[in-house]
DNA sequence: AACGTAGCCAACCGCCTACAC
DNA sequence: CGTGTAGGCGGTTGGCTACGT
């Protein structure tokens, strides 16, 4: 590997084991007091900075090396829902992690497990039903114009669509009363609307992951009577019900507490799954991908996207709960 | 075998903040 | 209070490696 030198003499580019043991020989015999006298005391031709950085990043006796275990992952996207990109915060959090090992990861797999579970790694809400559905079209597409349609059939897609539509007007409902913006995407899997749709091959997840859906339940409960933004009777006490046997059922994290992290068992009260198989007809199991989840995980407790499965599936209570909402 | 591409990660860059003077 | 400096932080880059074509 090429070294590079800058203009003013110093020593850039990645280190060499003689330059590390310098380094360490060094800040065991003095300490690193002060990182720009450090060089010149051990003899190194490198600015203070990169010394510490060096150091701080790889060099250190408590540096954790090896893959990132489950549980650090967890509270590595629960801690970023929280705090973003507070990566030296983050790392405080994970005993002999290194913010720049955090970031790293968070940068080229997190980030990426996330969009494909149809989470904005950014907001960690569910992205817009746009962003999740166009990239599953042309299966759709394709799988009903490879099948003879038959009336039957066109009419079950109808079905699906206005299913898919119910679907998309709860979460812009539920995300309405959160943050008094709409667009979310379709909060259950594929399989909730009919084998027409659910054949297709289509990373789901549930909307959010099982944390900040104990965020959404917290604050929808918090809610006020009135809507804030109509000074209408909130949406809330219509959905009410469908919700009542999820909220006692998780364990949500309060959001009121200045307590984060401090519970021993915060991060072990739910899961943060991966992906679920859009339908076992159509993904064997050895077929999947190793990010995708079962159904029996996913529905394991209790979701909200159980009880939007719910509502859409029961006719008689979606129709109550419907006509509640609408009016 | 050669080439292209994507993923990963160490290291650097530039900005911000705290602190000393 | 203003200025300079060191340290810290998040964003970005660039090289290495693995994998696919």
């Amino acid at each position: 590997m090429e070294m590079t030198t800058e203009e003013n003499g110093l020593k850039k580019g990645p280190w060499t084991p003689e330059e590390d043991r310098m380094l360490v020989d060094c800040i065991q015999k003095h300490g690193h007091g002060s990182w720009k006298e450090l060089p010149k005391l051990a003899g190194l031709n490198r600015c203070g900075k990169s010394c510490r950085l060096r150091w701080t990043n790889y060099l250190r006796p408590d540096i954790k090396r090896g893959a990132f275990t489950d549980e650090e992952e967890r509270v590595i996207i629960d801690l970023h829902a929280e705090l973003g990109n507070k990566w030296s915060v983050i790392a405080s959090y994970l005993p002999g992690r290194t913010d720049n090992e955090i970031k790293n990861f968070w940068n080229t797999r997190l980030k990426k497990k996330l969009l494909r579970n149809g989470i904005d790694p950014d907001t960690h809400m569910p992205r817009t039903h746009l962003d999740t559905l166009l990239p599953v079209l042309p299966q759709l597409l394709s799988y009903n114009s490879s099948r003879n349609l038959t009336w039957e059939g066109i009419v079950r897609s109808q079905e699906d669509a206005a299913r898919l539509a119910k679907v998309l007007l709860v979460g812009n409902i539920l995300q309405l009363l959160n943050t008094g913006t709409t667009s979310v995407l379709p909060p259950v899997a594929m399989e909730t609307f009919s084998p027409s749709l659910g054949s297709a091959q289509v990373t789901n997840r549930p909307p959010w992951d099982s944390h900040m859906m104990g965020l959404q339940l917290e604050r929808f409960t918090q809610k006020p009577e009135f809507d804030a933004l109509t000074c209408q009777p909130s949406f809330k006490d219509a959905l009410r019900p469908v919700f009542q046997n999820t909220m006692e059922t998780n364990n949500v994290m309060d959001i009121n507490s200045n307590k984060f992290g401090e519970s021993s068992n915060m991060y072990t009260d739910y899961e943060v799954p991966d992906l679920i198989s859009a339908s076992p007809v159509c993904l064997s199991t050895d077929q999947e991908p190793d990010n995708f989840i079962s159904l029996a995980e996913f529905s394991n407790p209790p979701t909200t996207s159980e009880a939007l499965e719910d509502i859409l599936m029961d006719d008689e209570a979606s129709n109550y709960y419907w006509k509640r909402v609408l009016e």
